[in-house]
Order: structure tokens, then sequence, then C-alpha cells
DNA sequence: CGCCTTCTTGAGGGTTCTCAAAGTGGGTGG
DNA sequence: CCACCCACTTTGAGAACCCTCAAGAAGGCG
């Protein structure tokens, strides 16, 4: 932990401002939150043991919810790009056996689930806020369940390379024809339901048709169309999230990569 | 249309407040929510066009949430059984591309979403519940979503009897021994994410292992915890639905199908 | 430079799909 | 009451997609 997370919270009250329109009350009852900037490396499990117990507002980095079932098999349920809040649904809604971890060395604002629901509670414009948020994700989810059950592997990556794509260029990370993800094939499995082989194979299938080329962590959409065709993507879904103007220039600085620092 | 569910906002009243605690005042707002009981056919959408506009109050039946692809491929997101709410989420987050569809002959109220966010605003408890039941329903969506990744047929199949069944216990129709899930094998199989013909198969192995019989649309769970762990079922992600009383004897009687019908 | 994680490549196997046809059951009309 | 029809379910055979196992290559970091 470290720092109080102020720069963090100004984010967090702009962003629901400007995706629900709050005004300047609550915008100052959101900078008041009690909450502390947590660093974690690659990798790790958030606040393992009482990680369902707290909501996380990424900063930077990339976060994933994931259950882990027998034999080692694994499934992310949702990822969380800088500007997104994590864990809201268990906050009002508590289920076990849940992990939240860091896919790179991520910087987030933890705050308390009493915390969240309190400023609900209190901020009625706040709670239709969250609410929306929660339902936001809930329709990504969805999104991803038809995906899991309805497309081939190729289209399945395909698609959730659109969907990072328009994220993270919503949250100014970026552009959808070129951005950074920051996760290993491994993980990206474990998000589509394949085997980190079978999302190897598959990149390179999406490289040879040249709808997506994944060098490292960067990847390159030379023909956005054709990739959310190849992918049958709609982003209605994602209208919510896509309103969201991007953070203040002050604050973050895009690099070439895509990948943003805090000023 | 028929009737002014008068009967249904009291059952939904009673649902939420024995789930989130609301007080009188509440209870009296809801059972003033202007909204229209329908009745619908079983295969037939719900309110086609403007489905995506309304919220559905589960009185009898069964929905389904689903979305079409190309091909005729289709994936259903949620199944709503009597005393749900369903497109709570798309209320708050609105996106288009899915329908709502009952699975067999069903009875709903149906409120506009202004109605529902309307109550919400005026009533901070109210908003609390409703964002509980979104909450509730993205965990149950999330965990299907494991299924689909992460689990063969077969346990994907017994982890639906599992959920279907503490769900529909939960809500006074039948035990999780013996419960009527009224859905034909096409539709469980746009649940599962596979092919009528596989769940077809998939159901023979159940009843050959004495997981699961089904006979009809009554399914018959011999030895429930044998089927529970064949599914890796771990039902915590249930806990605030299973919270929910039974409705009213007064309300529902109990057929031995566990089939419900309005006294 | 060496280690460790991540990515790639190959071969074989298994789960599920596709296509096709036959069987079942409930409802309706003659 | 029977015949018909429709939706649904079952069965079979072959193919497709993705998995498993295994080993090697590449990349990042001390």
């Amino acid at each position: 932990m470290q720092g109080t997370g102020k720069f963090a919270l100004e984010r967090l009250a702009d962003g629901l401002a400007t995706r629900h329109g709050l005004g300047a009350r609550e915008r100052q009852a959101l900078l008041a939150l009690p909450g502390s900037v947590v660093r974690c490396r690659a990798a790790t499990e958030i606040a393992p043991g009482d990680g369902d117990a707290r909501v996380h507002f990424v900063i930077e980095g990339l976060l994933a919810s994931a259950r882990q079932l027998a034999g080692g098999r694994r499934q992310v349920s949702a990822l969380y790009i800088p500007g997104d809040l994590c864990g809201l649904d268990r906050a009002v809604a508590p289920r076990r056996g849940w992990e939240v971890c860091a896919s790179c060395d991520s910087l987030v604002l933890s705050l308390s689930r009493q915390a969240v629901t309190g400023i609900a509670q209190e901020h009625p414009p706040i709670a239709r806020a969250l609410w929306g948020e929660t339902a936001l994700q809930a329709g990504i989810t969805a999104e991803w369940l038809v995906g899991l059950g309805r497309r081939d592997a190729k289209s399945r990556l395909a698609h959730l390379l659109c969907e990072m794509g328009l994220r993270l260029e919503a949250a100014g990370l970026g552009s959808r024809q070129h951005f950074r993800l920051d996760a290993s094939q491994a993980l990206l499995a474990d998000v589509l339901g394949l085997t980190s082989v079978h999302v190897s194979r598959t990149l390179q299938e999406l490289r040879g048709e040249g709808l997506a080329i994944a060098r490292g962590r960067i990847i390159e959409v030379p023909d956005w169309p054709r990739l959310a065709r190849a992918a049958e993507f709609e982003p209605d879904y994602l209208r919510p999230a896509l309103a969201a103007a991007s953070p203040p220039a002050a604050m973050m600085t895009v690099q070439g990569t895509g990948q943003a620092t805090l000023g």
C-alpha cells in the first residue's frame, strides 16, 4: 500500500460522472472515499483471502477475475482495464471461490465493500451509477458467454481483440488498430476457454489472414472492420463504456505502445 | 395483456423484501408500480422489438434471454424462473441484439424501464435491492461462463441441473430431487453451448450413471450430493437467491409435477 | 551467461459437431 | 376413434475442432 490515491479517486469520480452524469455533490463524496493504492506484481492474486470483500479500481495494468477448478483448470470471467471497477457485483451479492489477479504489474485503488455500499446508500445517483457499471460488466460477461458457447476459437479470439481494442481506446490507451494487451497466451486461454497451445495456433491463423498481428503483447489490427466482421462483433454492448471520455490529459501520457503511465 | 398484476406485485415486493430487507414504505411503492400481466406462448419472443425496454417479472413459466448469431446459432445467457426479474441489467445499461423468449407457456408482469429506474431513484433501498438482483444474475452468468469454458458436456449439464434444482426448490416449485424444468433439449443445447443431439446423448449418460433421470420435462435426481459432486457444484453463488422465502402458500399451490399455478 | 517463463511446433487422440433418418408423443381434425 | 401432423427426441456414422503430451525455440531478467 502506498499513497492516498487522490489522483485515482479523481479519475474514478470523473469516469462515473461522465458516464452517469453525477453532480458536484456526488463528486465530492467520491473524492472522500477511503481507499489505499496497492501495487501488485504480475500473475499474483490481489489480497488473497479477503479479496472478495474489496472493490478494486484499476489505475494501471490489467486485472482478471477468475475461478479455479480441479485439475488446474481455470476460467477468467472478466478483464478489467484502467478506469474499471472490479468486484462491484461481489460487493452487493457476495460469493466465494473467485480470485482477482493481476495479469501484469498493476496499480489499483482498493476500496472496502462497506465504503462502496455506504456511499451508494447515501447518494442515490452514485448507487445508480454503480448499478449501471455492474450491469455493463454483466453485459460483457453475457457477450463472452455467447462466444464460449457458439463461436470457434478464431472468431472468439477476434472478438476479444475487438472488444479490448475498443475498451482500451476509450480509456485513452492506444487505438483499436494498435494497442497493448498485457496478457500472456496462457491467460488468454483462460479467458477464451482454450489451451495456451491453441491460442498460439489461433493467433498465427489471425496473423496469416492479416486480421491481427501480435508482436509480444502489442496487437496490431491492419483492417479493423474486417476483423470485426470476422468476429461478428457488434459493439453495442459496450456503448455505456465507450461513452466515457478519455482520462484528462494532465493525468495520463499515452506512449507509443499504448501503455499508459501516471503523470 | 390481462389483469393488473396485483398478486404479481405482491410477490415481487415480498421477494425483494425478504432478500434485501425492505421496509413497509418501499413495499407500498412497489405495490403501486404500473405494469401489465402478459401471457405468452412457448417458444415465442416477448414483446419483440421493444422487449429491450422492459423488465419482466416472471409469475409462471420459464424465460430465456438469448442472442442469435448468423447461421442459426443461438446462445442463452440466462434462465428466469418464477420470482425472477428478467432484463434488469439491460434496464440500466441498454444493449440490443438480445431477445427474451418463453420456453413454455408463461405469465409475466411487464414493467417499463422507466418505472423500474424511477422507483429505484425515489427509494434507495429498492435501488440497492435491484442492484443486488442484478449482481446475483451476473454471478450466475459468470458461473455459466466457467462451465462453457472449462467443463465438458456431462458436468456442464449436471451443473445446470443442480442449479435449477436449487433455484426451483427455493421458489417453492418442487425439490432438488424432483422438479420440472420446462425446456426442450434444443433450448438446453442453447444454454449449454451444445447441439440438441449431444444434449440427448449426455442426458442418457447421466441416466446411465444414475445421476439424473429426465422423463419428459421432469428431472429426477436420486442422489443429489452425488450429482453435485459430478458437477463440481458449489452453491455459494446462489446464496442470495436461496435466501428467498417460498412464495406465500395462499398464492401458490405446488402440484405433484413441481409446476406452480396461481391460486 | 544461464535460468525461467513464455511461445512454438508436431503428432495423435478425444469430445463434440454435422448430416441424415427413424422413432416418439401429444394434439387436432376428420 | 383413428389418422395425421407437428415438434421433439433418439440413433448412427463420419468429420471437425480442439486437446494432450512432449520437446524445442525464443525472450526477458538477474
